[in-house]
DNA sequence: ACATTACTTGGCTATTTGTCCAAATTATAG
DNA sequence: CTATAATTTGGACAAATAGCCAAGTAATGT
Protein backbone atom coordinates (compact mmCIF):
# COMPACT_ATOMS: atom_id res chain seq x y z
CA UNK A 1 0.00 0.00 0.00
CA UNK A 2 3.02 2.56 1.04
CA UNK A 3 4.79 1.24 -2.23
CA UNK A 4 1.45 1.81 -3.95
CA UNK A 5 1.25 5.48 -2.72
CA UNK A 6 4.99 5.88 -3.41
CA UNK A 7 4.61 4.97 -6.92
CA UNK A 8 1.65 7.60 -7.38
CA UNK A 9 3.58 10.31 -5.88
CA UNK A 10 6.25 9.21 -8.40
CA UNK A 11 4.15 9.74 -11.28
CA UNK A 12 2.76 12.26 -10.51
CA UNK A 13 5.75 14.07 -9.90
CA UNK A 14 6.67 13.10 -13.25
CA UNK A 15 3.48 14.29 -14.48
CA UNK A 16 3.84 17.67 -13.11
CA UNK A 17 7.06 18.09 -14.61
CA UNK A 18 5.68 17.47 -18.34
CA UNK A 19 2.61 18.93 -17.87
CA UNK A 20 3.32 22.04 -19.80
CA UNK A 21 2.83 22.50 -23.41
CA UNK A 22 6.37 24.04 -24.10
CA UNK A 23 7.62 21.11 -21.74
CA UNK A 24 5.70 18.78 -23.74
CA UNK A 25 6.87 20.30 -27.24
CA UNK A 26 10.73 20.51 -25.90
CA UNK A 27 10.62 16.59 -25.54
CA UNK A 28 8.46 15.43 -28.27
CA UNK A 29 11.38 17.29 -30.26
CA UNK A 30 13.76 15.61 -28.27
CA UNK A 31 12.48 12.48 -29.09
CA UNK A 32 13.35 12.06 -32.37
CA UNK A 33 16.23 14.70 -32.46
CA UNK A 34 18.53 13.09 -29.64
CA UNK A 35 19.64 16.58 -28.60
CA UNK A 36 18.98 19.89 -29.05
CA UNK A 37 20.72 23.55 -28.73
CA UNK A 38 19.05 26.06 -26.79
CA UNK A 39 18.64 28.23 -29.46
CA UNK A 40 17.04 25.35 -31.68
CA UNK A 41 14.53 24.42 -29.21
CA UNK A 42 13.59 28.15 -29.49
CA UNK A 43 13.14 28.38 -32.87
CA UNK A 44 10.93 24.92 -32.73
CA UNK A 45 9.13 26.45 -29.85
CA UNK A 46 9.02 29.83 -30.48
CA UNK A 47 9.48 30.60 -26.70
CA UNK A 48 11.62 32.95 -25.23
CA UNK A 49 15.35 32.37 -24.39
CA UNK A 50 15.62 32.85 -20.70
CA UNK A 51 11.81 31.41 -20.11
CA UNK A 52 13.04 28.19 -21.99
CA UNK A 53 16.05 27.89 -20.04
CA UNK A 54 14.09 27.78 -16.97
CA UNK A 55 11.79 25.14 -18.30
CA UNK A 56 15.30 23.33 -19.48
CA UNK A 57 16.60 23.69 -15.92
CA UNK A 58 13.93 22.44 -13.91
CA UNK A 59 14.01 19.20 -16.34
CA UNK A 60 16.92 18.39 -15.93
CA UNK A 61 17.16 18.97 -12.27
CA UNK A 62 13.72 17.15 -12.00
CA UNK A 63 15.65 14.42 -13.76
CA UNK A 64 14.18 13.98 -17.05
CA UNK A 65 16.72 15.96 -19.29
CA UNK A 66 20.56 16.04 -19.57
CA UNK A 67 23.06 18.44 -20.73
CA UNK A 68 26.02 18.67 -22.46
CA UNK A 69 27.68 21.96 -22.97
CA UNK A 70 29.87 22.24 -26.15
CA UNK A 71 31.35 26.12 -26.64
CA UNK A 72 29.04 28.58 -26.42
CA UNK A 73 26.48 26.09 -26.73
CA UNK A 74 24.20 23.83 -24.15
CA UNK A 75 23.03 20.39 -25.81
CA UNK A 76 19.82 19.11 -24.02
CA UNK A 77 18.84 15.35 -24.26
CA UNK A 78 16.09 12.97 -22.37
CA UNK A 79 17.69 11.25 -19.78
CA UNK A 80 17.19 7.47 -20.90
CA UNK A 81 14.01 7.95 -20.60
CA UNK A 82 10.97 7.17 -23.06
CA UNK A 83 8.59 10.07 -22.00
CA UNK A 84 7.67 10.46 -25.59
CA UNK A 85 4.85 7.37 -24.93
CA UNK A 86 3.00 9.33 -22.63
CA UNK A 87 2.41 12.02 -25.39
CA UNK A 88 1.19 9.17 -27.32
CA UNK A 89 -1.05 7.73 -24.63
CA UNK A 90 -2.28 11.15 -24.13
CA UNK A 91 -3.42 11.36 -27.86
CA UNK A 92 -4.51 7.88 -28.08
CA UNK A 93 -6.99 8.72 -25.22
CA UNK A 94 -8.74 10.82 -26.93
CA UNK A 95 -10.25 13.09 -24.61
CA UNK A 96 -12.32 15.44 -26.57
CA UNK A 97 -13.37 18.02 -23.98
CA UNK B 1 1.84 23.74 -36.46
CA UNK B 2 -0.48 25.25 -34.94
CA UNK B 3 -2.74 22.21 -35.04
CA UNK B 4 0.40 20.68 -32.96
CA UNK B 5 0.61 23.59 -30.53
CA UNK B 6 -3.24 22.96 -29.84
CA UNK B 7 -2.59 19.12 -29.55
CA UNK B 8 0.39 20.36 -26.84
CA UNK B 9 -1.80 22.15 -25.09
CA UNK B 10 -4.42 19.80 -24.69
CA UNK B 11 -2.07 17.37 -23.39
CA UNK B 12 -0.28 19.30 -21.11
CA UNK B 13 -4.02 20.36 -19.97
CA UNK B 14 -4.91 16.76 -19.12
CA UNK B 15 -1.27 15.99 -17.58
CA UNK B 16 -1.87 18.82 -15.26
CA UNK B 17 -5.52 17.57 -14.61
CA UNK B 18 -4.37 14.49 -13.93
CA UNK B 19 -0.75 15.26 -12.02
CA UNK B 20 -1.86 14.55 -8.36
CA UNK B 21 -1.05 11.67 -6.43
CA UNK B 22 -5.00 11.65 -5.05
CA UNK B 23 -6.41 11.91 -8.60
CA UNK B 24 -3.82 9.39 -10.02
CA UNK B 25 -5.41 7.09 -7.21
CA UNK B 26 -8.47 7.69 -8.23
CA UNK B 27 -8.10 7.12 -12.09
CA UNK B 28 -6.14 3.92 -11.30
CA UNK B 29 -8.92 2.80 -9.08
CA UNK B 30 -11.77 3.70 -12.02
CA UNK B 31 -9.91 2.08 -14.10
CA UNK B 32 -10.72 -1.53 -13.13
CA UNK B 33 -13.80 -0.89 -10.50
CA UNK B 34 -15.82 0.80 -13.26
CA UNK B 35 -17.28 3.25 -10.76
CA UNK B 36 -16.84 4.57 -6.97
CA UNK B 37 -19.04 6.78 -4.61
CA UNK B 38 -17.06 9.42 -2.97
CA UNK B 39 -17.13 7.36 0.41
CA UNK B 40 -15.17 4.52 -0.77
CA UNK B 41 -12.46 6.84 -2.84
CA UNK B 42 -12.34 7.85 0.01
CA UNK B 43 -11.06 4.88 2.32
CA UNK B 44 -9.21 3.52 -1.00
CA UNK B 45 -7.46 6.67 -1.03
CA UNK B 46 -6.95 7.85 2.19
CA UNK B 47 -8.01 11.42 1.25
CA UNK B 48 -10.69 13.40 3.53
CA UNK B 49 -14.07 13.79 2.08
CA UNK B 50 -14.41 17.66 1.35
CA UNK B 51 -11.17 17.58 -0.17
CA UNK B 52 -11.74 14.62 -2.34
CA UNK B 53 -14.92 16.13 -3.48
CA UNK B 54 -12.71 18.95 -4.64
CA UNK B 55 -10.77 16.44 -7.32
CA UNK B 56 -13.43 14.54 -7.83
CA UNK B 57 -15.37 17.73 -9.48
CA UNK B 58 -12.52 18.88 -10.93
CA UNK B 59 -12.06 15.92 -12.99
CA UNK B 60 -15.51 16.13 -14.04
CA UNK B 61 -15.79 19.80 -14.94
CA UNK B 62 -12.17 18.97 -17.20
CA UNK B 63 -14.17 16.12 -18.59
CA UNK B 64 -12.25 13.27 -17.41
CA UNK B 65 -14.81 11.79 -15.22
CA UNK B 66 -18.43 11.66 -15.02
CA UNK B 67 -21.67 11.08 -12.14
CA UNK B 68 -24.20 9.39 -11.67
CA UNK B 69 -26.23 10.04 -8.34
CA UNK B 70 -28.20 7.61 -6.67
CA UNK B 71 -29.79 7.90 -2.99
CA UNK B 72 -27.35 10.01 -1.14
CA UNK B 73 -24.48 9.07 -3.14
CA UNK B 74 -22.27 10.10 -5.86
CA UNK B 75 -20.96 7.33 -8.24
CA UNK B 76 -17.61 8.79 -10.22
CA UNK B 77 -16.45 6.62 -13.52
CA UNK B 78 -14.11 7.40 -16.28
CA UNK B 79 -15.65 9.14 -18.79
CA UNK B 80 -14.65 6.62 -21.75
CA UNK B 81 -11.32 7.46 -21.60
CA UNK B 82 -8.21 4.99 -21.17
CA UNK B 83 -6.35 7.28 -18.78
CA UNK B 84 -4.87 4.28 -16.93
CA UNK B 85 -2.91 3.84 -20.05
CA UNK B 86 -0.69 6.85 -19.04
CA UNK B 87 -0.09 5.66 -15.63
CA UNK B 88 1.36 2.44 -17.23
CA UNK B 89 3.57 4.09 -19.55
CA UNK B 90 5.05 6.73 -16.91
CA UNK B 91 6.25 3.19 -15.03
CA UNK B 92 7.38 2.05 -17.70
CA UNK B 93 9.40 5.40 -18.11
CA UNK B 94 11.57 4.00 -15.02
CA UNK B 95 12.57 7.47 -14.44
CA UNK B 96 14.70 7.13 -11.62
CA UNK B 97 15.56 10.29 -9.83
C1' DA C 1 -40.63 16.57 11.70
C1' DC C 2 -35.77 15.34 13.01
C1' DA C 3 -31.49 13.24 12.77
C1' DT C 4 -28.20 11.12 9.94
C1' DT C 5 -25.53 10.01 6.02
C1' DA C 6 -23.35 11.52 1.81
C1' DC C 7 -21.77 14.92 -0.63
C1' DT C 8 -20.94 19.92 -2.24
C1' DT C 9 -19.78 24.74 -1.65
C1' DG C 10 -17.28 28.69 -0.53
C1' DG C 11 -13.87 31.26 1.91
C1' DC C 12 -9.30 31.62 3.44
C1' DT C 13 -4.33 30.97 3.44
C1' DA C 14 0.02 29.04 2.04
C1' DT C 15 2.62 27.37 -1.58
C1' DT C 16 3.88 26.60 -6.23
C1' DT C 17 4.07 27.85 -10.98
C1' DG C 18 4.56 30.70 -15.02
C1' DT C 19 6.28 34.75 -17.04
C1' DC C 20 8.94 38.84 -17.65
C1' DC C 21 12.95 41.54 -17.24
C1' DA C 22 17.47 42.97 -16.26
C1' DA C 23 21.94 41.52 -15.04
C1' DA C 24 25.56 37.94 -14.91
C1' DT C 25 28.37 34.29 -16.88
C1' DT C 26 31.12 31.99 -20.29
C1' DA C 27 33.23 30.89 -24.62
C1' DT C 28 34.73 32.30 -28.90
C1' DA C 29 35.88 35.63 -32.67
C1' DG C 30 38.15 39.75 -34.17
C1' DC D 1 41.45 43.14 -24.74
C1' DT D 2 36.73 43.95 -26.50
C1' DA D 3 32.66 42.60 -28.58
C1' DT D 4 29.32 39.30 -29.43
C1' DA D 5 26.62 35.16 -29.11
C1' DA D 6 24.57 31.67 -26.10
C1' DT D 7 22.91 30.61 -22.00
C1' DT D 8 21.95 31.12 -16.97
C1' DT D 9 20.49 33.52 -12.88
C1' DG D 10 17.65 35.92 -9.80
C1' DG D 11 14.11 39.18 -8.49
C1' DA D 12 9.46 40.49 -8.76
C1' DC D 13 4.69 39.67 -9.51
C1' DA D 14 0.33 37.56 -11.01
C1' DA D 15 -2.17 33.58 -11.22
C1' DA D 16 -3.13 28.85 -10.25
C1' DT D 17 -3.23 25.05 -7.01
C1' DA D 18 -3.61 22.53 -2.64
C1' DG D 19 -5.51 21.94 1.67
C1' DC D 20 -8.40 23.04 5.57
C1' DC D 21 -12.58 24.21 7.76
C1' DA D 22 -17.19 25.55 8.48
C1' DA D 23 -21.59 25.78 6.57
C1' DG D 24 -24.98 24.21 3.13
C1' DT D 25 -27.95 20.89 0.51
C1' DA D 26 -30.36 16.74 -0.32
C1' DA D 27 -32.05 12.07 0.27
C1' DT D 28 -33.27 8.62 3.55
C1' DG D 29 -34.40 6.28 7.94
C1' DT D 30 -36.92 6.71 12.41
Amino acid sequence: MNVEKEKLEKAAFILKTIAHPTRLAVIAQLQDKEELSVNELMEITGCEQSLLSHHLINMKTKGLLKVRKEGTSAYYSLKEINLGSVLTCIEKCNCHM
